[in-house]
DNA sequence: ACGCGCGTTCTAA
DNA sequence: TTAGAACGCGCGT
């Protein structure tokens, strides 16, 4: 398994990508997107998982991380890229089916690739949308998501217009919200 | 501020 | 493995 990681322009934040590289296919496996606001982090979670950094000397290899890299540069200089579509136009499979653990969180999430950048929808609209009231249950399948801002979670606030919570996976929860505050604001989204 | 509903995860058998 | 308790990026009152 291997990473990558770079820290777009304007953000104070680290994106960390771990994806396998498939020599059969050219092409890369996306594991998981996560988000770090330092180094050290990343630094111990590529030690503990004996993670290897990108294979410079495999052209192709390089040239799909650089590509992606640009992709999500262009977002957050304002260009606006829907991200999940466009990954996927750059030789990147997101594996969707075996990212999503349960029925339940396959449609919560892939109920939100539909939103665009500066759109946001509500946890309450998921619900309608999916037929499902467990408002709560929606926001941890949020929480599971595999690759944020690919599958845009952050675009998601609560009925009433507050932010709400984001990754839940740091211990910082007032950093991770105003990330989310920061993406959205950066997307030119209405809070 | 409190109680609630509900999928997922944790925990003890 | 399995019931049941505990837990949450929430909602309604």
């Amino acid at each position: 398994m291997s990473y990558y990681h770079f820290k777009p322009p304007g953000l104070q934040t680290y994106i960390f990508l771990k994806y396998y590289y498939q020599n059969s296919t050219k092409s890369i496996l996306l594991q998981e997107l996560t988000m770090f606001k330092d180094k050290n982090e990343i630094l111990r979670i590529t030690k503990t998982n004996q993670l290897k950094p990108v294979d410079s000397s495999n052209k192709n290899e390089q040239q799909i991380i650089d590509n992606v890299e640009k992709l999500f540069n262009d977002h957050f200089s304002g260009k606006l890229v829907d991200l999940f579509t466009e990954i996927q136009k750059l030789k990147v499979d997101l594996d969707l089916k075996t990212k999503y653990k349960s029925e339940f969180a396959f449609k919560v999430l892939e109920s939100l690739v539909n939103i665009k950048p500066g759109e946001t929808t509500s946890y309450y609209e998921i619900g309608t949308q999916i037929g499902s009231k467990a408002y709560r249950a929606i926001g941890n399948a949020c929480k599971s998501n595999p690759i944020p801002l690919i599958v845009p979670c952050h675009r998601v606030l609560k009925k009433n217009g507050e932010i709400g919570g984001f990754m839940g996976k740091n211990s910082d929860i007032e950093w991770e919200t105003n990330l989310k505050r920061e993406l959205l604001t950066l997307e030119g989204a209405k809070l």
